[in-house]
DNA sequence: TGGTCGTTGTCAGCATTTTGTAATCTGGCG
DNA sequence: CGCCAGATTACAAAATGCTGACAACGACCA
């Protein structure tokens, strides 16, 4: 899962990456606030550690214009300055947790994983489409009815394809959500992993766009 | 499963947490108001213990806090000023239970059980999932009628993983449940733990999800 | 005090599954 | 034809989980 890091010194920023990293997330750091506002309004990430005090730009202002565009991802907040009413003002423009500096590096995976969970964990709906249907909460997919067995990986592609089904999914997009930008266009990764959930849950399950990307459900006929 | 003790009377604290922890909980203790309404906010517990009286932040506005934002674990409140019209707010805040102090630990603990099994809307307090069913009140478990012997922490092993059946639990959740601190990926206690209690109840009790975790019960169909 | 027992974490070795890479195929199209 | 994006296959490397042995620790009891 990707995680931006949103911090303006670079020690802490290349620890916390250490950290995500070490702990199975995609970490991807913007050190200054405009960069941090573009990208984390335009790509997809898993949850945002922000850290308040950033020049050009402030860090409850990029928070309150990601939620004015309904940029619904959790976020954590950091900052040097831990009084009460930053706190709360911080809880009030959107965010969803909050950590004091300095902070053990144990405390911050937890909260992570708390408002992840949270905000992914449980309302999550059963998706189904065609003859595929996915339980998140069981991690489980069938087909017709019948449980199909899939690794991790194959798992978020299907995960990820059945929630943006109808669109096309290129496969830089592809490898970026399912690993981070780790393989390059020389790699077939991603195509091995698209071959790999056809035989289970059969071809016809995930359409080819040549030259474009993938695309799940919506069979054109 | 994880208690949030919040008391800033340190000895009624921690007579609390070992009684707890005797009882088969995993208490934790927020000493002043803000630290509470933080955890309470942003880590699941099973249950929360919650002293009125409270410096720094008033037990009933973290209570209202929480409900805000829809926390939704089963509170128990405690208070030295036993008086009608503080039960009746408190109730009216979203307090599950009340208990006036000074309190007997008996009584406390029944009163704990009974709202959190409310709260998991199971009427019986037996939990029986295929050939194998727990008795809360006497922590005792059974498999095909016949008594298992279990570990302490085995026998909260298997009461998480009970509770939570259908639903896949990580290692990592699974850790932060049964220790109350995260011992990180380096570690296999867990594994070694689920063999432990494989041998005991049987390798079929639980699931093994490879990558995600293990699940209760529930086999594949 | 010392011994025994049960509990729990650690470690090393092993088996299995998962995943990336490379090599080779396929089918459409200019 | 020859090219190219993608498909397929096979293989090797890495990750993951299981097991048995062992050690640390505390409770209990002479």
């Amino acid at each position: 899962m990707r995680i931006l890091i949103v911090e303006d010194d670079s020690r802490i920023a290349s620890d916390l990456s250490a950290a995500l990293a070490a702990a199975g997330y995609v970490p991807e750091v913007a050190s200054d606030g405009e960069d941090a506002w573009f990208r984390g309004d335009t790509e997809d990430f898993g949850a945002v550690i922000l850290d308040l005090g950033m020049p050009l730009m402030d860090g409850l202002s990029i928070l309150r214009q990601w939620r004015a565009n309904s940029r619904d991802m959790p976020i954590l907040i950091l900052t040097a300055r831990g009084t009460w009413t930053e706190r709360v003002e911080g809880i009030e423009a959107g965010a969803d947790d909050y950590l004091p500096k300095p902070f053990e590096m144990d405390e911050l995976l937890a909260r992570l994983r708390a408002i992840i969970r949270r905000r992914g964990g449980y309302s999550t709906p059963r998706l189904a489409i065609g003859e595929i249907s996915l339980d998140p909460r069981r991690m489980q997919v069938t087909r017709r009815g019948v449980p199909v067995q899939l690794s991790p990986l194959e798992y978020r592609l299907v995960h990820y394809l059945m929630l943006n089904s109808g669109r096309i999914i290129s496969q830089q997009e592809l490898a970026e959500q399912l690993q981070g930008d780790l393989f390059e266009r020389e790699s077939n990764a991603v195509e091995v992993l698209v071959a790999r959930v056809r035989r289970k849950l059969g071809t016809t399950a995930i359409e080819t766009r040549r030259g474009y990307g993938y695309m799940f459900g919506q069979e054109t006929v």
